[in-house]
Order: structure tokens, then C-alpha cells, then sequence
DNA sequence: CGATTTTGACCCGCGC
DNA sequence: GCGCGGGTCAAAATCG
């Protein structure tokens, strides 16, 4: 409400999905500390262009082409563990278009995954009416009873080293005036948090369809307030309801060692019909992001 | 009045 | 074991 993070529908944005991030993340022990994390689960440059094309934000959603969950992140974290991959990118359509072909996307597995379900299950499991006093109240009188377990996260017994899975992200990048960018899906708004080392909050959004899972984070770049970070969680189990066309071919971008470069891109006249009175696309940046934190 | 956002509290996993 | 930080919940507030 207050402002721009109010949503902002009719207009169409165009990002570069870039980044994956691994569900089921390897525990990183301690030993290998933070920076295990590239090791186990980087991907070479080489196969960052293989298995991440560019394709817009749209495209994404619709479609899933990515593999992305086997990519790895790196994102502008400061932390240690966070590392940009080098390379060159160039643009590319789409993989998985309108062809039937089933793209091979984690996701595709996704809606019948043990992935999901041990998710949701502990989510789910907590989904209990209740009053936020009464269950400390509760936690101290220590008066648990059955109602108590019904909104407990860790209900579920796991395995021994089982973490709690998480799906596949990818996030995007992209120039934008606005926070919550429009993508043809109705999205729930469901939390917000400070990021750390950084000014700007992160939003978090369900999507409102019945029984669709997805998830997103928007967040503005500390580094760059004009550019929002956009990650998606899970796979859409319905169309868009806005039926958004897809984007045309993204500008060229390219990595250079561990740095991101921008060329101007032939879309910024495009954000002109996409912007529809609710903020300017200006410009796609390309990233990787990490996500291996914790949790 | 239903849908959505706000916001503080809570839970969980990880690192120390 | 403790503290931190990410992620989620849900009551209250606000919007359309």
C-alpha cells in the first residue's frame, strides 16, 4: 500500500533469469565452512551459459526452461561464501517454448517431489488459527496440547542429515523503478524482512492461485538501488492470469572474470509500453545470485 | 466485505 | 549451547 511497493500490474517486464539455486542444498559443515559452497555446487561458466540462457521473466515463469537447479549462485552478497561467476553470456531465446517439449526443469518433478511435500508439509502442518499470545502463552504454561503440534514448523521427524528441502529459485535482475514488478501472476505479499547490509527490506509474495506453491523474494540491490532482485521459487501450476506475452531477445550481456558488464540495451524502448504509468523498465542486469544461506 | 498488506513474533538451520 | 539471520505466520490494518 504505502508507496511504490504497492503492486503494480499492467506492465510488463523483461529479466534475465540467471540465477539457480539449489533446493536441496548440500550441508555445508562447518570445516568447509562458508566457502564450501562454490565448490560442491558451482557450475563453470561454461556450463552457467549451457543451462541458463537467457530468457525473460515471463518466459520463466510460463515456462520453466532452465535447469536451473543445479546452477549456482553467486549474488551480490558480501559475504565470503558468495562469488560472481565469470564468463560470457549471450542472449538467447527461450529453451523450452511452446513446443511441447517438456523442459527438464527440477520443477518438473516438483509438483509430485518429495521436494515439495516435505515443504509444504511442515508449512502446512503450522497453518492453525491461532492467537499469537496464547502460543507463548501456551510455550510457557507449557500447556501444549495437541493444538500446540499442529502449528510447530519441525513437526516431522527427519532423517538423520535430512534438511528441510527447498525448491529450486532462479532469480532475476532488473532495472526497475519499481519493487514488485509486474509478471502476470497474482502474488500475495506475506512478509518482509531487513536484509542484512542493506538498506532496502525484502519482500516476500506467494502466489494467490489455489494450490500453486510459488514463491518469490523481491529485494533491491544494496549496491544498486535501481536494480531489483527478483527470485522465484517453484513452479506455477496454473497460466497466468494476466496471460503476459513473452519478451523479445534480451540485450547482450556478458561477464568478464568476476565482473558483470552492461551494454545498453535496445530494450529500454521497449520499457516504454511496458511500463504503463508504473515505473520504468529500464534496463535487464543479468546476475548470479547466491542462495546458499542458511537454511 | 473480501482481498491484500503490514508488522511483530516465532521457528529453524547454521556458524561460532 | 547460543546467537544470528532468513523465512514464515497470522492478527490487525488498510484497500478497493
Amino acid at each position: 500500500m504505502s508507496g511504490d511497493e504497492a503492486d503494480h500490474h499492467g506492465h510488463r517486464h523483461d529479466h534475465f533469469p540467471f540465477h539457480g539455486e539449489p533446493s536441496s542444498m548440500s550441508p555445508q559443515k562447518p570445516g568447509g565452512g562458508s566457502s564450501s559452497s562454490g565448490a560442491a555446487n558451482s557450475l563453470q561458466v561454461s556450463d552457467l551459459k549451457t543451462l541458463s540462457p537467457f530468457l525473460s521473466f515471463t518466459n520463466y515463469l510460463h515456462d520453466s526452461p532452465v535447469d536451473y537447479g543445479v546452477l549456482v549462485p553467486a549474488f551480490d552478497d558480501p559475504s565470503p561464501r558468495s562469488h560472481l561467476l565469470g564468463g560470457a553470456h549471450e542472449p538467447c531465446e527461450l529453451l523450452a517454448g511452446g513446443d511441447g517439449k517438456a523442459p527438464v526443469t527440477p520443477n518438473s518433478s516438483m509438483t509430485s517431489s518429495s521436494t515439495e511435500a516435505a515443504g509444504e508439509e511442515d508449512l502446512g502442518a503450522r497453518k492453525t488459527d491461532r492467537p499469537k499470545q496464547e502460543e507463548g502463552e501456551e510455550k510457557q504454561a507449557a500447556g501444549g496440547e495437541e493444538g500446540r503440534d499442529k502449528f510447530k514448523k519441525v513437526n516431522k521427524p527427519r532423517k538423520k542429515g535430512e534438511r528441510r528441502q527447498r525448491e529450486p529459485r532462479i532469480a532475476f535482475m532488473t532495472k526497475s523503478e519499481v519493487d514488485h514488478l509486474e509478471d502476470g501472476y497474482r502474488w500475495r505479499k506475506y512478509g518482509q524482512k531487513a536484509v542484512k547490509n542493506s538498506p532496502y527490506p525484502r519482500s516476500y509474495y506467494r502466489c494467490t492461485a489455489p494450490k500453486c506453491n510459488v514463491k518469490k523474494r523481491v529485494e533491491r540491490s544494496y549496491q544498486d538501488s535501481s536494480v531489483v532482485v527478483t527470485t522465484y521459487e517453484g513452479q506455477h501450476t496454473h497460466h497466468s492470469p494476466a496471460n503476459i506475452r513473452l519478451a523479445p531477445p534480451p540485450p547482450t550481456t556478458s561477464f568478464r572474470g568476476d565482473q558483470l558488464l552492461h551494454q545498453p540495451s535496445p530494450m529500454s524502448s521497449n520499457s516504454n509500453h511496458q511500463a504503463e504509468g508504473h515505473g520504468l523498465l529500464q534496463d535487464i542486469v543479468p546476475t548470479l545470485i547466491h542462495s546458499n544461506q542458511r537454511q
